[in-house]
DNA sequence: ATAAATGTTAAGAA
DNA sequence: CTTCTTAACATTTA
């Protein structure tokens, strides 16, 4: 459920509750139910992997994590709901996910420019964060929310392996072209992701994600535990370019010559068995 | 049945 | 003061 293309679609099928003042709340979630009630739906909103019900005078922010779910005119009949709002128009059910209160105006607080399926996605501004980054991995600038709120490890994975690129890829040793590609790439993605989703066929369009074998060399994939976000990275050892530069190392005592990009088997050629 | 996973945050350690 | 590591949260699926 969790990556931000999800959280589109939630937040276009609750649109027709926008504008509903809450008649009824209730839920476990550790917030103050009470100032809920009697309140109205302003806007349905949504930032990366935020879901955002703003209301007359705060907003209410839901996470979803991994686990969390909802039910929109309907209710799951195993489950409390953390989180339940209802009016004449209907109602909002939300499971299993992280509720808090903002009491800032939304605008103030969040820079929709940063949320890869926003309509003010600045692309430029993403390029610029990547270059300041230069020793961060490709992995982790991926999953990094503040460069691009909304892509999760389902993305990562395939995004790297559109644009072939390694995921230990160093920022800072990748040509300014291909650092503008995976900005390019993860915008498309997200994009892809959430037509697929709408039509439920997103997992038969996994290329890596939880695959064995690279569709395109056939070799098997690698699986490995990559980045400080430690993360699952579903990639092709032989498809995939990593770019690495020394200079970015650990522990470099010495001034070393800046090495030029590793380029492993740029033309991938089939494996022989 | 046991593990792992579309994720984040808080707290403690280094 | 960072930066890193670990645990916690809580449900479904393999």
């Amino acid at each position: 459920m969790p990556e931000g293309p999800s959280i589109v679609i939630l937040r276009e099928e609750a649109a027709h509750l926008a504008g509903m003042r809450i008649t009824h709340v209730s839920g476990n979630a550790r917030i103050d139910l009470g100032r809920l009630q009697g309140r109205t739906i302003v806007a349905l909103r949504s930032w990366g992997k935020h879901f955002l019900i703003e209301l007359d005078g705060f907003s209410v922010r839901v996470h979803f994590l991994l686990f969390g779910s909802y039910r929109i005119d309907e209710r799951r009949d195993n489950m409390k709901p953390r989180l339940s709002l209802r009016g004449a128009a209907g109602e909002l059910n939300l499971y299993a996910c992280s509720v808090r209160l903002i009491e800032e105006p939304l605008d103030q607080v969040y820079d929709w420019r940063v949320d890869i399926l926003s309509e003010r996605w600045d692309a430029a501004l993403a390029r610029r964060k990547l270059a300041a980054q230069p020793a961060l991995l490709a992995c982790d600038a991926v999953l990094d929310q503040d460069i691009f709120a909304g892509a999760g490890n389902i993305i990562k994975n395939e995004v790297l392996f559109r644009i072939r690129l390694h995921p230990l890829s160093q920022l800072g040793a990748m040509p300014a072209r291909r650092r503008a590609e995976l900005v390019r790439a993860v915008r498309d993605y997200a994009f892809d992701f959430l037509a697929w989703k709408k039509a439920y066929v997103l997992r038969k369009h996994w290329q890596v994600h939880a695959q064995r074998r690279c569709p395109r060399c056939q070799i098997p994939l690698s699986l490995a535990v990559l980045g400080r976000t430690r993360r699952r990275s579903f990639f092709c050892a032989q498809c995939q370019v990593l770019y690495a530069d020394s200079s970015h190392d650990a522990p470099p005592d010495a001034a070393q010559p800046r090495s030029a990009a590793v380029r492993r088997n740029r033309s991938a050629p089939r494996q022989s068995s």
